[in-house]
DNA sequence: CGCAGCACTGACTGACTGTTCAGAATGGGG
DNA sequence: CCCCATTCTGAACAGTCAGTCAGTGCTGCG
């Protein structure tokens, strides 16, 4: 999953090291945070674990670096999604669209937001991964508010404030998310998607329409 | 806090076992879902961990009823305020604002929040948890799609899908209340509340303005 | 060759904690 | 007063797991 050309620069540095964190990230995303365990880790590898610890000083080192190892992987991999896209509107949609569709290229969804709840469930309580989360939310929230920007110099968006509508769609897509996470029936991706959108189009003044019952096409 | 008289009922019925519930919410809220140990549960109720087990068989099964205890007092407080409310902006305020404001009568905001959280941490893998979470959600739902649909009779709201509303409506709360929950510094309580209150009103076509600096009256 | 440094392992331990169990205290009814 | 059910405890058991450590194999270098 994800990481085709991504990983590809940090594996130079320790491919050991990046291999672990690789591991660490699947049985998260399998056993949950605080129900990983270095031997599963280890296993998966195919190593002792005592590499694990030799790598990794402890266990909260390990956990903490795979985290921060799958936000780089992510960002790698969505902004050079989102640069190819010309209008903002456009790009506004693909933001959308990774985060509520699992089936595109950019396939993380669907495992990687259980892994997302973990780690705010985490944040309640351990500093480190507070810092880290905080930080990334920030970094999601900056993607937005540029697009938004961006969209707004162009004409496309009404100049509404960029701030408050990056709060509301982050915001909106978090919740969103959880749904779909939880698989709850109530709320399918495809649902979430036009939800988001709409919430979007009619926040910031711009020409949207649901696509029809078909595989909708629109790069 | 919280059920003043809520939990009275059911407190006649098993006074010690009911103790040991409340006990094991508070632990869940310091500690976590996963953190919790009988033996903390025990001291807090000054017991001897063995009693714990006496009452609920198994570990697992005491923190299943701690969340569907909890899930019963908010509903008792929550819906008890509600009626009191004779319009349907108004209820819809008062949705908002216990889900947004902590300083509220109906105070279990930042710490049960992060019981929350927790909840669908826990209900990402153990079935059990995620039944009582669904069941939970949905209700929710229908309570905002029930205010919708009760403004639309009254004509204080505008025809639109109340599914949709309550599904868009519902999640931008959630993803807000993480951000509280985190005490994430981009997002206050006030910010989150009149977000979420900008975003109903827009949708369902109700005046609302935000309130001034001072602290808002409006019963 | 010999040596140093690195990656790596197997076996162990120490701490923690859910769970069990035999039995003590308690209290009401006969 | 005795009996029985219920409530409750202290102590031990058993399994799990992060972390340690002494030592093994390997590689490259002088």
């Amino acid at each position: 999953m994800s990481s085709t050309a991504a990983g590809a620069a940090t594996d130079e540095l320790d491919p050991r090291r990046t291999q672990i964190l690789r591991a660490a990230l699947e049985v998260i995303a399998e056993r949950g945070y605080s129900e990983t365990r270095i031997a599963d880790v280890a296993e998966r590898v195919g190593v002792s674990p005592a590499l694990v610890m030799y790598y990794f000083k402890t266990k909260d080192r390990l956990l903490a670096e795979a985290i921060r190892h799958a936000e780089d992987l992510w960002y790698v991999d969505g902004t050079r999604l989102m640069e190819a896209i010309p209008t903002a509107s456009g790009r506004l949609e693909a933001l959308v669209r990774i985060t509520c569709l699992s089936d595109e290229e950019v396939g993380l969804s669907s495992e990687s937001w259980a892994l997302w709840i973990d780690l705010w469930c985490q944040a309640l309580r351990r500093p480190a991964v507070a810092a880290v989360r905080e930080e990334f939310d920030a970094h999601w929230r900056e993607t937005i508010r540029a697009v938004v920007r961006h969209g707004q110099a162009a004409g496309e968006f009404e100049p509404v404030d960029a701030d408050e509508v990056a709060v509301a769609l982050s915001a909106l897509l978090d919740g969103l998310s959880v749904q779909l996470a939880l698989r709850d029936p109530a709320v399918t991706e495809e649902r979430a998607f036009e939800t988001a959108m709409r919430f979007a189009s009619r926040l910031l003044g711009f020409a949207w329409e649901p696509p029809q019952r078909v595989r909708r096409r629109r790069a």
